[in-house]
DNA sequence: GGTGTGACAATGG
DNA sequence: GCCATTGCCACAC
């Protein structure tokens, strides 16, 4: 009860939502400032869901560590992805981000 | 209540 | 420096 919002995927929701457009964040950069900094693959798991969630989660701008695209065939198609960090200025190559170091977001850094 | 999983990350060889 | 393996923690069945 009520642990929806207390749930670690409610704050991997909100957290992905605070992304800044233009920007990307990683795994374990979430997972980090969630407390767990070891439940990377939760964050990604949590992502999975978000389809579930009825609302829209800029989950595109969420990528590895490597800045690559891992889930990128989990958004319906391939390309879907790409097109959207290019939608947000963001270079997509060999599905990697472009200067990715460059447009990391660290919520623990930034915020 | 236990088992399996999963869009990662870190470490070792 | 790259490839393979382990660890990991929270959620679904």
């Amino acid at each position: 009860m009520m642990s929806d919002e207390n749930g670690f995927f409610e704050k991997v929701y909100r957290v992905t939502c605070m992304i800044p457009p233009g920007r990307v964040s990683t795994y374990g950069a979430i997972a980090r400032f969630l407390g767990s900094s070891r439940s990377a693959r939760m964050v990604g798991w949590a992502l999975n869901n978000c389809h579930s969630m009825g609302e829209f989660i800029p989950a595109h701008r969420v990528v590895n560590r490597n800045g690559i695209l891992t889930g990128k065939h989990h958004f319906g198609t391939p390309n879907a992805m790409k097109q959207l960090l290019e939608n947000e200025n963001i270079k997509v190559v060999d599905d990697r981000v472009v200067d990715f170091r460059k447009l990391l977001w660290d919520p623990c850094r930034e915020l």
